[in-house]
DNA sequence: TGTACATCAGTGAACGCGCGTTCACTGATGTAC
DNA sequence: TGTACATCAGTGAACGCGCGTTCACTGATGTAC
């Protein structure tokens, strides 16, 4: 057998990461996932499992660091396209949608982790979605928009808005990834909801 | 062995029901649960399970329709006991906040579902919480406190409020069930959530 | 540059266990006459 | 009110299967001298 052994470093690794994330695509919930079933869909033997990870919640942890990378690199990509404030929120969302049409399981994986069973996990997500809010926050306040606003109320209305376009999550999650109409719904939705955070933050007076 | 056989009817079925939602209570995420498993945890053999339900996702629908119960009932106990337009929020979240205390299990596993493997539970939650907003909506008209919104933001505006209530569950459920501190920080972040949305509201300009 | 050795990441066989599901059963309750 | 029968909701034994995990192994890669 020419190549059952290493290949590259950390190939095995991944290999059972986009498995896990496949079956996650799939429909399945990650709690209910087996290793045997992770490893049957790499088409690793399953012993081979152990040597990367301890159990199924460690690989539910690296999941969600490479959910971090994902995270961040949409964040860059919005900062890069986003030139208008006026069209700030439009683009936002759009870019947004997209992400979670290419990424389906990386995102589906997101929003089963939130309620999920492994607290390590929810911690984790909870955690980026901290880091967005306050990434967030720093772009609204070198856009000068939102000069009225305290730090303390600006942070809370950027958290806000990240849990408003994290639920639409399982909006998109729930229709078929080919159902444009649908996709499109969610986009006018997400960013209305958007648009009425911000009408309720100019008009917020701090400090009352 | 005088009472092995049927006592009330119906009476394994709520056990059944009430073991799920107890080991769901306990962190473990629905999706993972075996059928016996709940029997165990029901103090009943593992064949009477199918006396009632066809398999796990048949239990998890039953239960999503007792959720409905209960967030009806929790309507009601908000209509009755909020009086003044102006304390209308904080009292409103502080009722759903005792609910998610009172009933942690139930809303854990309305968090859970949202993002669940069933999509017919899925559906189900989310039909639940398009009715909570719709009633809320109706509630907000006859208190004449949104005559200047199209019946389309209206709409918009409630099923916003729902979510991030909704939202808030999973930091609830986040903490521990006696934490009153950290428990009065979701109450507050929530309840300035929900006015800054009604901020928005009050400043949107309808059919623009 | 070459040799010796440690480490690493893969393999297949094997284990005991808990799982979902079926079956034939039993006795209590409901219904017809 | 009493009897005969159908239905219902419980029971225990049994099945075959897939699970997580262990073990001893193998050969490729990295490191020291």
């Amino acid at each position: 057998m020419a190549e059952k052994q290493r290949r590259k470093p950390g190939e095995t690794r991944e290999k059972l990461m986009n498995a896990a994330l496949a079956l996650v695509g799939k429909g399945r919930h990650f709690a209910s996932l087996g290793i045997r079933e992770v490893t049957r869909q790499a088409g690793v033997v399953p012993t081979s499992f152990y040597r990367h990870f301890r159990n199924m919640d460690d690989l539910g942890l690296q999941l969600v660091d490479e959910l971090g990378l994902v995270l961040r690199r949409m964040m860059r990509e919005a900062r890069a396209n986003v030139l208008q404030a006026d069209k700030l929120i439009d683009e936002s969302v759009g870019i947004f949608i997209s992400h979670a049409r290419n990424k389906r399981s990386f995102f589906m994986f997101m929003a089963q982790g939130l309620a999920g069973e492994s607290r390590a996990v929810q911690e984790g997500i909870r955690s980026e979605m901290r880091y967005f809010a306050s990434e967030l926050a720093n772009d609204l306040r070198r856009l000068k928009v939102a000069d009225h606003l305290s730090d303390a109320d600006l942070d809370m209305t950027c958290d806000l808005v990240v849990r408003s376009v994290a639920f639409s999550l399982t909006d998109i999650l729930g229709i078929s990834p080919d159902d444009d109409y649908q996709e499109e719904q969610v986009r006018q939705r997400t960013a209305r909801f958007l648009q009425l955070i911000f009408v309720g933050a100019a008009n917020w007076k701090s400090q009352s």
